[in-house]
DNA sequence: ATGAAAGCGCTAACAA
DNA sequence: TTGTTAGCGCTTTCAT
């Protein structure tokens, strides 16, 4: 199957060699035969073999984009198709390909990294997701393969392109909401506590709970699943505390979902009883009870982004390692309101 | 860069394409040899090269999973990653690569297609959607290239391989469930009616209502977006009738949130006036306020089956044109109740 | 401005 | 059981 360069060739009555140049628009082919042969290759129907052409190039004009693993039920949050549509614009744009890698266990991710790196799959990676001691990004520094996270890496941020929000600020402004709307026992639930996203959310709330001079007893930090057990519990924890929280910063929306749940099960409401604020914007926070007070992370721009980064660095082996930090923007709900009298 | 075959082959002292067929496994080589050249590939760390091999066998050992556009914000539901999941679980077991098109408008969508199989980038193709006059299915058709719907073709329903859940059953059975509970005032709420799969359920809907002699006013049938805005409308439309329903047969979880949230601005609450079954059971369903009655229809199991149907069928030619009905299980939980005197 | 020819790394007859 | 050789379809020197 499959017309040729060579048929092409024939039918305009050039060289094999001058239809590869018509295909990438070479400037010393007269405008005369560039015509004669496009017309060929239109009336044969001619597409060019991307095998043939990345062999001979060697490259692929294909990124590989690797999910975390999927143990949990992290994958279904829709932040994952979501910045999948902005890596897919962007690299639509420049005609690269998606490869997808898609959870299953760690080792899979890892083989999967594997395949398309040493079987010149892709031309470059983009990891969604940063934790401590990743043995996948290990594996790409050492083979100096290209690749850029969505996300923040733990070590050796220099060396490493990638995009991020500033979480750290984005989560000391959410807790400085709360303190102004007069909370004084904030708690936070974070995700995994070996990813970096986790850590710096928990960073920004604890210095802004520091600087407000407010307690910060340890049992005020849990982590939670995302699976309703894991949420379930540790809302469970949090109030039976003494002096339970009355304000509350979680890391994530879907995270948050679980959470009101849980608090309505134990009698609690929210903003009635406890204010809650929480990361990333899904499309979800909006429509549901109550709308949530959330930071907008701009997930889409998020992967929009790193397939730039990625794809320019690919293209050229000279472009600097980068950072960039997409804005936030806080959108101001239902889920937080004024502590009032009976709480304090 | 990149150890090759050839040195391979000199390093075990043996022609390339003996090592080529210790590659593929090929039992005519003797133990003695194969082991010396497996020795020889991992001392030299040698990985074929893709690209080469795929050109001379013609075959990428890859297929294309292609989601709708994302003109609306359909994309953001975790239906996606989901099925992507068990797409790339079998698809990693059989050693198979996945490229995605995330969306973009309908013309982007096509345009990667195109992409996809005229550059022999694909073996074939894994659609997650399913419409009437669809230019992408069309074109696959006239090429008469391997391809599989993860749904219920339109049109050429013989002619096409296809996974689906028996969704007409299903939603026939989610009415009578409204029904036997006591509710009389029944509607429903799809999504894009140009979709297979919203038809199934309102067929199944109505075949219900039938059965049962209530009435099927046409008003009870209305269309939502995932947006917001969307859903609210119609939720208006439906409550604002003379006689409202008091039950909902919605056509997914992320659609009855929009409903259960427009309901409680309405003054109105699920399931004390209105009891809301719908499909997918997304790990959401479970974790709101009410957990909702929904049909589980094993979205990783549709990837998964859709993606052998497809590997299959790309490994023989000859593998016959097949129809994989994954069954469902209906998870009756809190957003359904009995109908009480009141509301009679 | 164009053509000839040598690869890119691998597979698959055909020989031996 | 193994080696030789001719491609797969394209790009890219090097000539002309």
């Amino acid at each position: 199957m499959g017309v040729t360069i060579k048929d092409v060739a024939k039918k305009a009555g050039v060289a094999p060699s001058t239809v590869s140049r018509v295909i990438a628009d070479n400037p010393r082919i007269s405008l005369e035969t560039k015509k004669r042969v496009r017309k060929a290759m239109k009336d044969l129907g001619y597409h060019p073999n991307f095998n043939a052409r990345n062999l001979a190039v060697r490259s692929s004009q294909a990124i590989g984009v690797i999910m975390p693993s999927s143990a949990d039920k992290a994958l279904q949050n829709p932040f994952f198709p979501e910045v999948l549509r902005g890596i897919g614009a962007y690299a639509h744009k420049t005609e690269y390909s998606l490869y997808v890698s898609t959870g299953g266990n760690e080792e899979e991710v890892f083989e999967e990294v594997k395949r398309m790196v040493n079987g010149n799959r892709v031309d470059g990676i983009i990891l969604l997701y940063s934790r401590i001691a990743d043995p996948v990004q290990q594996f790409l520094i050492e083979k100096g393969f290209p690749f850029v996270i969505v996300g923040k890496p733990q070590e050796q941020e220099n060396e490493i392109t990638y995009v991020d929000n500033d979480n750290v600020k984005a989560s000391k402004e959410l807790t400085n909401h709360l303190i102004d709307l007069g909370h004084e026992h904030i708690a936070f639930i974070g995700g995994a506590p070996e990813l970096t996203v986790t850590i710096d959310r928990l960073n920004g709330y604890k210095t802004a709970i520091k600087e407000a001079n407010l307690e910060l007893p340890a049992e005020y930090f849990a982590h939670a699943e995302f699976l309703k057990s894991g949420g379930r519990d540790a809302v469970e924890q949090l109030f039976a505390l003494d002096i339970p929280p009355t304000g509350l910063v979680v890391a994530d929306d879907l995270m948050s979902f679980g959470v009101i749940s849980t608090l309505e099960e134990l009698g609690l409401s929210c903003p009635e009883d406890v204010s809650i604020t929480s990361f990333n914007n899904l499309y979800l926070s909006e429509i549901t009870t109550p709308p949530l007070t959330t930071v907008d992370i701009q997930i889409y721009m998020l992967g929009f982004q790193s397939a730039r980064c990625l794809i320019e660095r690919t293209k050229n082996k000279e472009e600097p390692v980068k950072r960039i930090i997409v804005p936030y923007e806080i959108q101001y709900r239902q889920s937080t309101k004024e502590l009032d009298g009976k709480n304090r």
